[in-house]
DNA sequence: TTGCTATTACGAAAACTTTCGTATATGTTT
DNA sequence: AAACATATACGAAAGTTTTCGTAATAGCAA
C-alpha cells in the first residue's frame, strides 16, 4: 500500500502534484495553466518535468488519446507526511512541537482555527485512551 | 531588522546554519565535525559552503586568528519562519492549519505534547484580547 | 491536399548545489 | 631551520534541477 520509495519530488515536481491532486487527472496544458496563475513557467518545461517524473513513478498517464492524461501517482496524504518529516528533521532537529508551535505563533492565526486544533487534541486525547486499537484508519 | 532577503538557504547550507545556532560561532573544523556525526562530508566541502555562504551574508567570520570563526548571520527564529512558510505554501497549499492537523495526526504526539500545545493556544488565545499591544517579543 | 495549430519527444544548455584536488600560508614541534 | 600538521583560498568537476529550442506528429479547417 505505501510507496516502496518515499517519493522525494522536486520544488517543481511538487507544484505539479499539487496541481493533478486538486483538479484531478489533467493534460499538460491544464498543469501549465495552473502553474502560470502563480509564476511563468514555458508549456515544454512543465512538459519535460511531467515526462521525467513518468519515469520517477511520480504520475502515470494516459496516451489512448492524443492529448496525454496525466495523473498523481503518489498520494497527497503519503508524500505530504514524508516531505513534512523531512522539513522538521532539516529545519526543527526533528522537533515537530517546535515546528507546531511556530506554526501557530505566526500572528495570523484566528481564534476559530486555534478552536479547530483544540478539537482536534481533544479528538486524539480522545483515541489516545483505546491504543491497542488499530486509529489508522 | 529583518533581513533584507528572506534568506533561502540549501540543505547543506541550512545544516551548518543549526551546527552554528546550537553551538554558537565555530571554527569549520568544529562545524565540519558535527556534521560528520550525521553524515561524511569532507572539511573542504564544508569549508567551501561556509565561504559560499559568508558571501551570500547568511553567516559572518571573525578573521583576526588564523582559525576563521564564523558564526550565524541570520537568526533562527526568523529563518525557520521563512523556510516554514515556504513549506506550508507549497506542499499544504498555503494551509498552516492542515499541515498542523497533519503533525499532531502523525500518532507519535504523547499526551504531555499535546497539553503543551494547549497550554500554548491558551497563552495565544489571551493575548489575542490585545491585540493593539505588540506581541512580538 | 495544403496550411495552421496544438501536442509530444528529445537533447542540450543554463542554473544551481555539492564535492574535492591542489596550492599556499601559518603555526608547531623537533 | 626543517619537517610536519592544519588552515584558507580557489577553481574545476560532478551532480541535480530547470529551462528552452527544435523536430516530428496528429488533428483540424479551408
Amino acid at each position: 500500500m505505501a510507496n516502496q520509495h518515499p517519493a522525494k519530488p522536486t520544488e517543481s515536481e511538487l507544484e505539479i502534484l499539487q496541481v493533478l491532486w486538486a483538479n484531478g487527472p489533467c493534460a499538460v496544458r491544464t498543469v501549465n495553466d495552473q502553474l502560470n496563475l502563480q509564476r511563468e513557467v514555458g508549456y515544454t518545461t512543465t512538459l519535460k518535468i511531467m515526462q521525467l517524473m513518468l519515469n520517477k513513478g511520480l504520475v502515470a498517464r494516459d496516451t489512448s488519446s492524443r492529448t496525454h492524461i496525466y495523473r498523481a501517482a503518489v498520494s497527497e496524504k503519503e508524500t505530504r507526511a514524508n516531505l513534512l518529516d523531512r522539513f522538521v528533521d532539516t529545519t526543527f532537529r526533528g522537533s515537530a512541537m517546535d515546528m507546531v508551535m511556530q506554526a501557530l505563533g505566526n500572528k495570523d492565526t484566528s481564534a476559530e482555527e486555534l478552536a479547530e486544533i483544540k478539537a482536534f487534541i481533544k479528538k486524539i486525547e480522545a483515541e489516545e485512551c483505546f491504543e491497542a486499537v488499530s486509529i489508522d484508519y
